[in-house]
DNA sequence: CGGGAGATTGACTGATCTCAACCCGGGTGG
DNA sequence: CCACCCGGGTTGAGATCAGTCAATCTCCCG
């Protein structure tokens, strides 16, 4: 195993990102805080699309893709989710099975928070409702970005928006790299296109001097022209 | 004005199915509830895309279309609201602007509830904010959905889908045609196409003795057949 | 009757998908 | 140590779905 230290999920819970921070101390204390959190090696699953969920996953460490499966069982990448980030809130709340499945991009450890627990903080502690309302508007919003963006714009213009997205989200390692690192078919899954498009288009923004490629790593040259290919107004 | 007698919010907001239903009687009290609605004749508009949201729009009757505007000013039409529904709570809960906008599709009263109010009843009401959190992990679901059939299907299922979900959603009238009427180009603006391609696919479903047409009005005489070409599992 | 919005149809175009071949690097087993 | 395999990445050619453009039609309304 490569990490034999988990990371604490108390320092995570404390972050003013993580939902969890606005809990009250004795709230925090129904839970088993100092617990490690799950470790999944890169590659597993969360959990899967049409299973029962029955509560929060709170990533302390890692990247997870969140995705449905199509009808011809083609991914379509929904979301990532990264540290302090909550996966499987919505099936908690509405009871219903999961409509997505979650995979660790890289090896991650996952604090699991039991949805009885949740259920009664989401009654009891307005702060904490209030902040879920406000983590489930916040992706309502994306998703809706999302539609209008898929259903309008070209895939050039949408594998553009992409790549600025994934430098928003997860900005840039040490050589100036995108910090997430994708194989070009997830990247499809993504833009909702076919992998070969994707190879084509990146090798055209190569060519004008907009990105450069090693491998799976991506650097951003010219994020100016890329946003005006992607027609971003925000 | 043709309808002179408002209908009244009240009986609206005991319906089980509007969440002011979970509301407790003195929180009620807060609420002008016996004020008539507002009146939004057909075609117009009762907010705009990056407009401030000051509270939640109950709808007591008509149906409205809710959408964003893309890169090139097409719509796209995200989803409907009717009798019960509310919109704006996006808005309203994380403070941002409007990310859509909201048209009357047929002559409406909306009853306006405001945002401060709102946020008190989720903060000291845990029915209230649990309800409303469903509202928005349901419409979060099925933003879900949308993506991946706008990402991975064909104009052609997409099509057949809205129609089934046109049909559950608000189902027939004495006649037998689907009780809500959208031009060619609305429907386009839903399953994101071209106005003549949905002109086109529905003269073919047409052919294929699937449907009828009389002007807007929709028949659906083969249901079975339709959620065969729309790829549905659900 | 004229005007305008929406609906329809045809022809054309082109962005993307599909299919198929091939490459490349890493890991494995003999 | 080498041949092989396999997953991912690339490239090319051809097919096609669906978008655009333009002309026409049909109502409906003032």
């Amino acid at each position: 195993m490569k990490n034999p230290i988990p990371p604490s999920a108390r320092e995570c819970f404390n972050d003013s990102s993580c939902i969890f921070s606005h809990l009250s101390p004795d709230e925090l204390t129904m839970i088993p805080i100092d617990q490690d959190p799950d470790f999944y090696r890169r590659g597993s699953v969360i959990y899967t699309e049409g299973s029962r969920i029955r509560g929060f996953y709170c990533i302390v460490s890692g990247i997870i893709k969140i995705y449905k499966t199509g009808f011809d069982g083609k991914e379509q990448i929904i979301r990532f989710a990264k540290k302090g980030d909550i996966m499987g809130f919505r099936s908690t709340i509405t009871h219903e099975p999961a409509c997505t499945t979650a995979q660790a991009l890289e090896d991650a450890y996952i604090f699991f928070v039991h949805g009885d627990l949740v259920l009664e903080f989401v009654k009891e502690n307005g702060d904490f409702a209030l902040e879920l309302l406000q983590i489930a508007c916040k992706e309502l919003g994306e998703a809706n970005d999302y539609i209008t963006d898929i259903a309008q714009k070209t895939v050039r213009e949408r594998l553009a928006e992409i790549i600025i997205h994934l430098l928003n989200e997860f900005n840039l390692d040490q050589e100036n790299y995108l910090k997430i690192t994708l194989t070009r078919e997830e990247l499809a899954n993504i833009v909702g296109t076919a992998t070969e498009s994707v190879i084509r288009l990146l090798s055209e923004f190569k060519q004008d001097g907009l990105i450069e490629l090693k491998g799976r790593k991506i650097k951003i040259l010219d994020e100016k022209t890329l946003v005006r290919i992607a027609n971003l107004n925000n």
